[in-house]
RNA sequence: GGCCUCGUAGUACAAUGGAUAGUAUAAGAGUUUCCGAAGCUCCAGAUACAGGUUCGAUUCCUGUCGAGGCCA
């Protein structure tokens, strides 16, 4: 058990035995002592010091007295500051923590809640390729089912297929007109890269031809409409409806460029889902639903034929759910979908990793499911995150600002090498060995990058900062990883420790940040947050550099204390390559 | 217009209502006969504004100003 939770029991225990306190009202926090003070944690004093009617010396005094007399194996020492009770841990507990931790492979894997969890995440449209949001998604996604899984559920990674509409029949008439017959192979260019070079084709074309018509004197908005290649496009969408063979097997077979594309990407950075569901497959889906929905009166009919949710009563405002000549709308097919994944898997709780403009939207989905009376909706949580924006504003495709997932990557693999090169490392590695080393580092330092700050909030990409390879990146942990692990090679922790008496400050710090561990697994889990960790793991290997450059390690004092440092430096590798993992990020043995 | 976010050092990010508001970068000063200097050590610098709630507010409430998003 974590010595966090140690210090909660026994503090309840002796507030119990002291004053017999009823259990409601034994409400206090335990938090880590800052460390200008001394103590490594406190409690705080101050709703306990009105619920007993007793000054903070006092009431700290008999319970720091109370803890010392009882739990004289955790505790060593306390002093009271204003209203902090600060609590010593004696060395034994982090010598013993040592002892049965340093080598543990499976931090906070044993438990399993048996509970299963759905988490969407990704969720392309196949006309144009990936780019800086989606990266920012998928990360989160991936680390949050990593994150999931490490707290003992069952995870199942989906991912739903924006395939059909409007914009996916521009690219294919823009294909029509435009490429005599090109491909991605005649061309050498990716697939989803193709695809969108002939979306962006049908709005420059598309634009001229509505600056035609408005010439000769039209309005916008009907030149909008009246513009053939608006006119084609809707006439193709039509087609494709009525399941018309031409257009579907164009309609695949340029899918199929843009899935291989995307699958080039999702595999480099190490994105990948259990379950595809397709748009196409599942869109018509909702619309029985929403007949379940008017027949159970959570739905109503307008005398025009729309069916609408009145949400005023939820603060919210009257939402159609089908327009009057019958055809869906997004949250009609969002329910469909909802449906479907619970048809499948059966979840206890259900996570949609989409961006933040789409707040209201998923605060609607989720009321109507409720009303519907789906069995999880209570369960269903939007992981609502910021746009990532650039330091010259906002990506706007219309701008050509946005930033290109594919060569964002390059771009950060190439800087690993050219770093790495200046820094005259890795000079020994074969070609293979290397470029397999510059993927982590590159990858690594982008995925840290968009993970290190809380997925609510919005935040700005700067490009210069995110390839810089100092600070609070993924670089430097990897490299205090590779450092430990150099040293590893060397000296190996004894297979049965020697006997231990005290702790420098540095050795204590770190492992009391080590023992943390299996909690901020947790706190990222409940949180849903990803960059709780990262912060926590880049705190880590501060200290442990910290404390690689006061103490040596391999040439310590005597033997037990070399065997000590080499349990505190595998406790640490371990740590780092466990949370890195759960960020995605891959840590090397030698850089 | 209605609803929802967000305003913290030059810049980018932290801080379950708790102690002297942390971290990184950029700027300044050190640090390689010694386990890997992509490191370590020191030094500076910030809560938009005005009220309120309380032992205590960056955090909660109200208003003002500013930025962004959603809905037509």
């Amino acid at each position: 058990m974590a010595i966090s939770q140690l210090i909660k029991d026994s503090v309840l225990k002796s507030l119990e035995e002291l004053y017999s306190l009823e259990t409601a009202d034994k409400d206090f926090q335990v938090s880590k002592t800052k460390t200008e003070f001394e103590g490594d944690y406190t409690v705080v004093l101050f709703s306990l010091v009105k619920k007993l009617k007793k000054s903070p010396e006092l009431l700290g005094n008999e319970l720091g007295n109370h803890l010392i007399k009882n739990f004289g194996d955790l505790f060593s020492g306390f002093n009271i500051i204003k209203g902090f009770l600060n609590l010593v841990v004696s060395d034994e507990y982090w010598l013993n923590t040592l002892n049965d931790q340093f080598d543990n492979a499976n931090y906070g894997r044993s438990i399993n809640k048996m509970e299963s969890v759905v988490i969407e995440y990704s969720s392309p449209n196949t006309n144009k390729p990936l780019h800086l949001g989606h990266l920012r998604n998928n990360f989160l996604g991936w680390s949050i089912a990593e994150i999931f899984k490490a707290n003992g559920y069952n995870i199942v990674k989906t991912c739903i297929v924006n395939d059909r509409g409007i914009h996916i029949c521009k690219s294919m008439i823009a294909w029509q007109l435009f490429a005599n017959g090109a491909t991605p192979t005649s061309t050498n260019t990716k697939g989803d890269h193709f695809v969108g070079e002939y979306y962006v084709k049908f709005n420059n074309e598309y634009k001229k031809q509505v600056e035609e018509l408005v010439a000769t004197g039209m309005e916008e908005n009907e030149a909008e409409k009246e513009a053939p290649l608006m006119k084609a496009t809707q006439e193709m969408l039509l087609k494709w409806e009525q399941a018309d063979p031409q257009v579907r097997e164009l309609w695949s077979t340029m899918n199929g460029w843009v899935y291989k594309g995307f699958d080039e990407t999702y595999k480099r950075i190490g994105s990948d889902f259990d379950k595809i569901y397709h748009e196409s497959e599942t869109y018509l889906d909702g619309k029985k639903y929403v007949e379940e929905g008017v027949a159970k009166d959570v739905f109503f009919k307008k005398e025009d034929g729309s069916v609408w949710i009145d949400l005023t009563p939820d603060g919210l405002d009257e939402k159609l759910v089908l327009r009057k000549d019958g055809t869906s709308v997004y949250i009609t097919q969002d329910i469909g979908l909802a449906q479907q994944k619970y048809e499948d898997y059966k979840m206890d709780q259900s996570i949609y990793v989409i961006g933040d403009e789409q707040n209201y939207h998923m605060k609607v989905l989720k009321l109507i499911c409720q009303k519907l009376g789906i069995s999880y909706a209570a369960n269903m949580y939007h992981l609502s995150y910021g746009m990532v924006e650039l330091t010259s504003g906002k990506m706007k495709s219309r701008e050509g600002t946005v930033v290109d997932a594919d060569d964002l990557i390059e771009e950060m693999v190439s800087d690993a090498r050219v770093k790495t090169t200046e820094s005259g490392k890795a000079q020994d590695f074969a070609p293979d060995k290397l470029n397999e080393l510059l993927e982590m580092i590159g990858i690594g330092a982008m995925k840290f990058y968009l993970l290190r700050v809380d997925p609510k909030k919005k935040m700005i990409f700067n490009p210069e900062e995110s390839i810089d390879l100092h600070g609070f990146t993924a670089t430097a942990i990897q490299y205090t990883h590779a450092r430990i692990k150099s040293i590893l090679r060397t000296g190996k922790p004894a297979s049965v420790p020697f006997k231990q008496e005290k702790l420098f400050p540095l050795e204590k710090e770190l492992v009391l940040m080590l023992e943390e561990y299996p909690d901020r697994i947790g706190d990222a889990c409940k949180e849903m947050n990803p960059s709780l960790l990262a912060v926590y793991i880049y705190e880590v290997a501060r200290k442990f550099n910290s404390f690689y450059d006061a103490h040596s390690i391999l040439k310590a004092e005597d033997e037990p204390k070399k065997d000590l440092r080499l349990r505190i430096a595998q406790m640490t590798a371990n740590i780092i390559s466990s949370a890195m993992s759960l960020l995605g990020i891959r840590v090397p043995e030698k850089m």
